[in-house]
DNA sequence: TAGATTGTTAATCGATTAACAATC
DNA sequence: TAGATTGTTAATCGATTAACAATC
């Protein structure tokens, strides 16, 4: 349904599984052509795009072909459909629904984030085991004792967790939430989790971005 | 001197340049150890990380021969010295002084977090266009107006800005950085920044993760 | 010695880049 | 038509995997 082109019968389902690199800057060539339709540009070329995120022209032109989008040859894409067809293809205009595990820090800065929602993605609930916490309300969404996360995600068929507790803690939480029906985890926390392979885990350790770029830094100024 | 083992002279200093992909593994391991010594286990070892973050040995061996570190035979690393030399490699036990330009939902939750000190990375102030903000203390942060930025960034020396700004002001605000001396970006906008190729950017777009995340979804159910 | 491990070298795989055909 | 663009196919590059030598 989503493959653009004739499929090979000796091809396997690979040909439809869009590679992970490309899945990252499709995001990137969405959230540029948003700002260009704002700013009043109808039509939008790939090679426009390319120039504006500083990548390869071919490159997001590959990408582009994943995705069932007719350009116009010497035109380019319609801002508007673009940005629709994108969006769709992402999975930005659907509504996942989610809950917080672990209401720190990090976990209730994601329950108060409008963000979350405007890109397909609604928190629900928090969870934690804080008996300070249990009870009250953060950012108008109720935290719940983690013992009745199974429950909760039976009742209201809930299937993507967002993990923050300590990283101490990651690894069987993750292995309760997996037993409790989770079948997305989307997990913060500093550790990389093992899950099932039926089990989809995006992990997202904000402090790794911290190596590369430290790295980047320490490479530039010659190693001191 | 980080480099490991000896140099053919033909090499180009690329040889020293540790690949993106395995820098990104390195806080995985980092955090498996950790957890590890936290349970009493004194000595570690490749394979025995390998399994805990489930990735290939070879890779996980091949990764860590970029990082001066001596393994033995049978043994391992001592875990204590392994988690020491790789939080110094990845700068997590340098402070590196930081500011947030854009006070909003996400930039004051970053300005509340107490788990980037732990990992290197201390912010001294915010920055806003919003004369509300001008002012006010978040999180015990002084929010300064942008215009000040430029003699802020002489005073304190301070090189690093993290940009928590709306998306389209990410691009203006982050050639105002650039021109105000800021060596390092972290951009946690949904835009793909341009910048100098001496500046040193990190793209950080939470969002694009919940498209990644949303893909694998739904091609595990089947395309509906 | 046998076995477990580090850590290197060669083979494979996949992603990016380059070249170019097709289209308007 | 000439030129700009889409979008494909082939060549290159780099990262991962497999095989294995070295060590204790």
């Amino acid at each position: 349904m989503s493959k653009s082109k004739r499929i090979d019968g000796n091809k396997k389902t690979k040909e439809n599984i869009i590679p992970e690199p490309s899945l990252r800057r499709l995001p990137w060539y969405l959230s540029y052509a948003k700002v260009m339709y704002e700013q009043g540009k109808d039509q939008i070329s790939s090679t426009q795009i390319a120039k504006g995120v500083d990548i390869d022209s071919a490159l997001v032109a590959k990408d582009l072909s994943h995705i069932d989008l007719q350009g116009r040859t010497r035109v380019g894409y319609k801002t508007k459909q673009f940005i629709d067809v994108l969006e769709r293809f992402l999975g930005f205009t659907n509504s996942h629904k989610s809950f917080v595990v672990g209401v720190g820090n990090l976990g209730s800065a994601l329950m108060n984030d409008k963000g979350l929602k405007q890109f397909g993605l609604e928190v629900e609930a928090g969870f934690d085991v804080s008996e300070t916490l249990i009870g009250t309300e953060v950012a108008g969404l109720m935290v719940y004792n983690i013992d009745t996360l199974k429950s909760f995600v039976k009742k209201h068929n809930i299937t993507i967790a967002i993990l923050t507790v300590p990283a101490k803690y990651a690894q069987s939480t993750s292995d309760f939430l997996v037993e409790c029906g989770v079948k997305t985890i989307w997990n913060f926390t500093t550790v990389r989790i093992r899950v099932p392979n039926n089990i989809v885990v995006q992990n997202t350790c904000l402090y790794a971005h911290l190596a590369v770029m430290f790295t980047r830094i320490k490479e530039i100024n010659g190693d001191v």
